[in-house]
RNA sequence: UGCCCCUUGGUGUAAUUGGCAACACGCCUGACUCUGGAUCAGGAGAGUCCUGGUUCGAACCCAGGAGGGGCAACCA
């Protein structure tokens, strides 16, 4: 209630496009698609989790900066794992992310007729068959990632028997496994999903939405580009690992009677250091009882976040820190930790919660009397920094102070630490929004054990702290509460569920992961006093606890009578607490991710074989520019300075074409190449005319001509440039003055820019060195 | 061992597409503070996996290598 409204607009970057939107911001502008579709596809067979909000945000996001639209499809092909359940807890905590799907949320079910139908139209087309191998023969057939596979003796059934077959298939003549109906690509691929993959399978089995009307169901690589066609999805974004299964799709597109022309684009998926990442192992936890549930607040599920008080605002913020690439990643949980505490802290009200209570007797207190001090529920910064438009910030409320006051065990020493800022004997502290007190006695059992202390309350001048010149000196402000009128809790204090970085990493088994369960992940303190301010709040409320940290009343145990609350995050530990153990800190403090070391081994051959190939025997490897190569020597061109082109310049302009799609020739280039070695134009001045030559051909002469790409050695001509640029940057030229020569470069490539690429760049960088030397 | 992909401070991501290696987290100093929080000011830390080549100039282009990941479900 209090919380202030959702924090506004996520940057935009203007310079760093990811190469995902980059690839979608080109295809806008040469206008491939006027509208971008994406999609975020689940299989309704597990819950959320962090990594899917990658997916999420990125899919989503792209289509709001877009002005597209996302569609949320369920994936559910496999009649075996999926459940209703899983579909609505997926819509649930989609919605609960802020993803807006509108009217597009589909499922892949309700395809099964298009994608029979495409089915047929490849077997009519010689595209597919039915092998009636059996799943282990298939296996055998298929060869191994060295070896070729072998065709199916049924490869070459007729059209009409296939479709015979597939017809019956479908119509439920045959037991599950009797038959499939494969692509049929090439057994010999090196890609071995293209070795003819299997696009249909029997299995008699009911599936949770299109209930028994198949006994056929159609496989991953298969239904995925059919679903995106049908949809009109332009941008198909997955993760890193079905790369290899690009060419696949790209072949159902293609084969397949659809409009729609979906391009797939892998991005590295995210993986998060303590925990694990697979639905697969998450259900498992679920399962076996490692956890209490999916949503869990220590699970990395989107359930589990939320309960454990993330906010769906902080998830996007994080993910939005992340950025996208194709990086195999291992994100460091402070990341996390620092969104959710950069998104709480303006939104979470304070309330003092003392975990283990030590009594406290303010001797000078009198008995029975109750102060009601008023207390702002935010800090005057949080205050400050908030628009004018937030509203709520400058709500109090009343703490009761009493005679008998309760204080955290830790914040008491009996002999302090060096740098301690809290309380020992003798030693005055504020209590927080109260009095200050100095500690005079204390009290022990037959053990030793500290069991109360006796403070009592001092003059306060209301000079902050250590100003007043005679002002009492005070080490530090406490938490605390009214001994009789704290409200009894529980709290919950969550640390990272596993113990290593990789839980993954070097495990032997399917469960091996799970040896690396940190025990120590749920610490409940039963004896818990928090402030009475929070009695009627409702489930789900988040606060900080001052000093402690973010927590929020679970939204499941909490209840008027019996508070439970969940600690979200710790407060960001500064450095003197840090050295000297942190309050109701969990874990250990081991926080450093130990990696392998990269590049543990130095290259062992050293350098390799012999000398660097030339680019005359590069350019010999390969049959086109072999022959590019020869033939432009033929027209009277340098071999050497031909070859160099060939191979160190014209690569980047082929742009995935062969060498023969260019639209010019040897005669070009040869005349090209003279003409740099003539020295009438400079390298620079080579690279784009040969630019140029690649995009539409023409006449190197005429090019140069055209563009005026003549090369400038002229010293006068060039002079006033060089002052221009030179004058345009005084603080560079008094940087390079100054010893930093890498600066050279900078002036060159600045007037190699001014002259657009006709300056003589010797010639200018001896101006530059001659003016600024 | 075949094919595909990747490699930039401790972590994640940029670099006007060949022209000053930048931003965020983390770390360190200091200021401020009735939260050892927040905020503010400053700082350290990579010369871009390696070795060569092309170029006036390479993180970016070329060659060779190294390291990491993926692919041999009738899962997705």
């Amino acid at each position: 209630m209090t919380e202030q409204p959702e924090s506004t607009e996520s940057r935009a970057p203007a310079a760093g496009l990811d190469f995902i939107r980059a690839i979608v911001a080109d295809d806008l502008r040469t206008g491939k698609h006027t509208s971008i579709v994406t999609r975020f596809p689940p299989e309704p067979n597990g819950f959320l989790h962090i990594g899917h909000t990658k997916a999420i945000t990125l899919n989503f996001g792209i289509a709001r900066e877009t002005g597209g639209r996302c569609h949320l499809r369920f994936d559910d092909t496999n009649p075996e794992t999926e459940d209703v359940a899983y579909v609505e807890a997926i819509i649930n905590d989609i919605r609960w992310l802020g993803a807006e799907f509108g009217e597009h949320a589909y499922f892949a079910s309700d395809y099964f007729d298009t994608m029979y139908k495409c089915a047929e139209h490849l077997v009519r087309g010689g595209n597919a068959y039915v092998d009636s191998l059996d799943e282990e023969e298939i296996r055998e057939y298929r060869g191994t990632v060295t070896e070729p596979g072998r065709d199916s003796p049924y490869r070459d059934r007729s059209v009409e028997e296939n479709l015979d077959l597939f017809r019956r298939m479908r119509a439920g003549e045959f037991p599950d496994g009797a038959h499939v109906l494969r692509g049929r690509i090439d057994m010999a691929s090196p890609n071995m999903l293209l070795r003819d993959p299997i696009l249909y399978r029997i299995r008699h089995a009911s599936h949770y939405r299109a209930g028994d009307a198949w006994c056929i169901y159609p496989l991953y690589d298969y239904a995925h580009p059919i679903e995106d066609a049908i949809e009109g999805v332009t941008h198909s974004l997955c993760s890193l690992e079905f790369e290899t299964n690009r060419p696949l799709y790209d072949w159902v597109v293609e084969n397949v009677p659809l409009e729609g022309k979906p391009r797939q684009i892998e991005f590295a998926r995210l993986n998060l250091d303590y925990t694990v990442m697979s639905k697969r192992k998450l259900l498992q936890l679920v399962k076996e009882g490692s956890v209490s549930g999916w949503d869990d607040p220590r699970m990395p599920t989107v359930a589990g976040l939320r309960r454990r008080g993330v906010t769906a605002e902080a998830i996007r913020a994080f993910n939005d820190m992340l950025g996208i690439a194709k990086t195999d990643i291992r994100v460091d949980m402070g990341k996390l930790e620092y969104a959710i505490r950069d998104d709480l802290n303006p939104r979470a009200r304070r309330v003092l919660c003392v975990l283990r209570p030590l009594p406290v007797q303010l001797t000078n207190v009198p008995d029975g009397a109750t102060e009601w001090l008023d207390a702002p529920f935010f800090p005057h910064d949080v205050r400050e920094a908030a628009g004018p438009g937030v509203t709520g910030l400058d709500a109090t409320r009343k703490l009761p102070l009493t005679r008998r006051i309760l204080i955290e065990r830790d914040d008491f020493q009996l002999t302090p630490p060096r740098g301690y800022h809290r309380l020992s004997p003798g030693v005055i502290v504020r209590l927080r929004h109260g009095p200050l007190i100095r500690c005079d006695d204390v009290l022990r059992n037959a053990a030793g054990d500290v069991v109360e202390l006796r403070c009592s309350v001092q003059p306060d001048d209301g000079a902050s702290g250590a100003s007043g010149a005679s002002a009492p000196k005070v080490k530090g402000t406490i938490h605390w509460v009214s001994e009789t009128h704290a409200l009894p809790c529980e709290v919950r204090l969550y640390d990272r569920l596993f113990l290593v970085p990789d839980p993954d990493a070097g495990t032997d088994g399917a469960t091996g992961f799970k040896a690396h369960l940190n025990p120590a992940s749920l610490e409940v303190v039963t004896g818990a006093r928090i402030e009475p301010a929070v009695a009627d709040d409702p489930p789900g409320s988040r606060y900080q606890f001052e000093r402690l940290g973010f927590f929020c009343s679970d939204s499941v145990d909490s209840a008027p009578g019996h508070l439970v609350f969940n600690r979200t995050v710790t407060l960001r530990e500064a450095r003197a607490r840090k050295a000297e153990g942190a309050i109701g800190r969990g874990g250990d403090g081991a926080n450093r991710a130990t990696r392998p070391p990269r590049d543990a081994a130095p290259s062992s051959g050293g350098a390799g074989r012999g000398v660097a190939a030339s680019p005359v025997e590069i350019a010999r490897r390969d049959p086109a520019t072999a022959a590019l190569l020869a033939d432009t020597v033929a027209e009277g061109a340098a071999e050497a300075t031909a070859a160099n082109l060939i191979v160190n310049e014209l690569p980047r302009e082929l742009g995935g074409r062969g060498v023969a799609e260019l639209p010019f020739g040897a005669r070009e280039l040869a005349e090209l190449v003279t003409l740099l070695d003539q020295g009438v134009i400079s390298s620079t001045g080579a690279r784009e005319v040969l630019s140029e030559l690649a995009a539409s051909g023409g006449s190197p002469g005429a090019i140069v001509q055209a563009r005026g790409l003549r090369q400038v050695s002229d010293e006068h001509a060039l002079r006033p440039i060089v002052e221009a640029v030179i004058g345009e940057n005084p603080a560079k030229a008094d940087e390079y003055r100054g010893g930093r020569s890498g600066l050279l470069g900078f002036f060159v490539g600045q007037v190699m820019r001014k002259s657009n690429g006709k300056a003589n760049p010797e010639v200018v960088a001896r101006l530059v060195q001659n003016r600024l030397g």
